[in-house]
DNA sequence: ATGGCTAGCCCGGCTAGA
């Protein structure tokens, strides 16, 4: 059994115990963490090496930051999306363990529809799809995980209307990640959940996950042969409550593969 | 139309997130 997390943890040393404790708790094969909000240097490594993981990292002061926490090493391990998208922020790396490509994303927010940010948020989707269409996808296993700032259908929004257009929801945005799904990927948690109102962020402000006001914006992506052998997906709504969450969910998948 | 919370930065009010 092959179990792979994404979770977009707003600060790992602010989220450091709860990342533990959901280690323990979970025992993941691969989990795929976003908005670290520190350099390398920062980064908590010992910390999870004692839980008995390695850690991939490609930090940033202050603004994004990823990296991949694996109870194997990680092999080949590449930082960034060269030469697809030269980008100055940390926001993509990638590495294999038991013949599987992981790569873990932090799209671009994109702020406004129209914005310079947003231009930058396209760009950019469209270099993470030419890195995609760099492997073969169709014939190799690859997992993307990450959070794509995107919610890609209306069943992914608390409220359509009041987000039809907006950034996030926008059609230009959702065309690019449908594209990219049509590379070969499956977005492995409607294989297991048809229904709306499944989140994966909640606004900080005006009790949003009290109010289940939220979005899905966090996917785990599958090669299609490897999604057929997804036996169960979720969000662990849990981590969203008690003292200082963060503001996404960790999205959960498990796929009926011996791991090497 | 605006702010609402949270985190980082370097110490009070910004930027950025989504």
């Amino acid at each position: 059994m092959l179990k792979v997390v994404t979770w977009n943890v707003n600060s790992i040393n602010v989220r450091l115990e709860r990342v533990l404790a959901f280690l323990d708790r979970w025992k993941p094969d691969i989990l795929m963490l976003q908005e670290l909000k520190c350099p390398e240097e920062k980064f908590p490594f010992e910390a999870i090496r004692q839980a008995g993981y390695e850690s991939a990292v490609l930090g940033q002061k202050t603004y994004n930051g990823v990296a991949i926490i694996s109870k194997g090493p990680l092999e080949e391990i590449q930082l960034g999306m060269d030469p697809f998208y030269e980008d100055v922020a940390a926001r993509v790396i990638r590495g294999k363990m038991g013949g599987i490509t992981f790569l873990c994303c932090y799209v671009p927010n994109g702020q406004e529809v129209g914005s310079e940010k947003f231009q930058y948020k396209l760009n950019w989707f469209q270099g993470l799809q030419k890195l995609v269409e760099s492997y073969r996808v169709n014939e190799e296993p690859i997992i993307l995980g990450g959070d794509f700032n995107i919610a890609p259908e209306d069943r992914d929004v608390h409220d359509p209307k009041s987000w039809e257009g907006k950034i996030l929801c926008s059609k230009v945005e959702r065309d690019h990640f449908s594209n990219l799904l049509a590379l070969g990927l499956s977005d492995v948690f409607r294989i297991h959940h048809e229904e709306g109102g499944m989140f994966s962020w909640w606004d900080y402000r005006s009790f949003g996950f009290q109010r289940n006001h939220g979005l899905r914006i966090d996917f785990v992506l599958a090669s299609d042969f490897l999604a057929k052998l997804c036996t169960h997906a979720s969000i662990d709504r849990e981590e969203r409550k008690g003292e200082r969450p963060s503001d996404h969910a960790p999205m959960i998948a498990e796929f009926n593969l011996p791991i090497k």
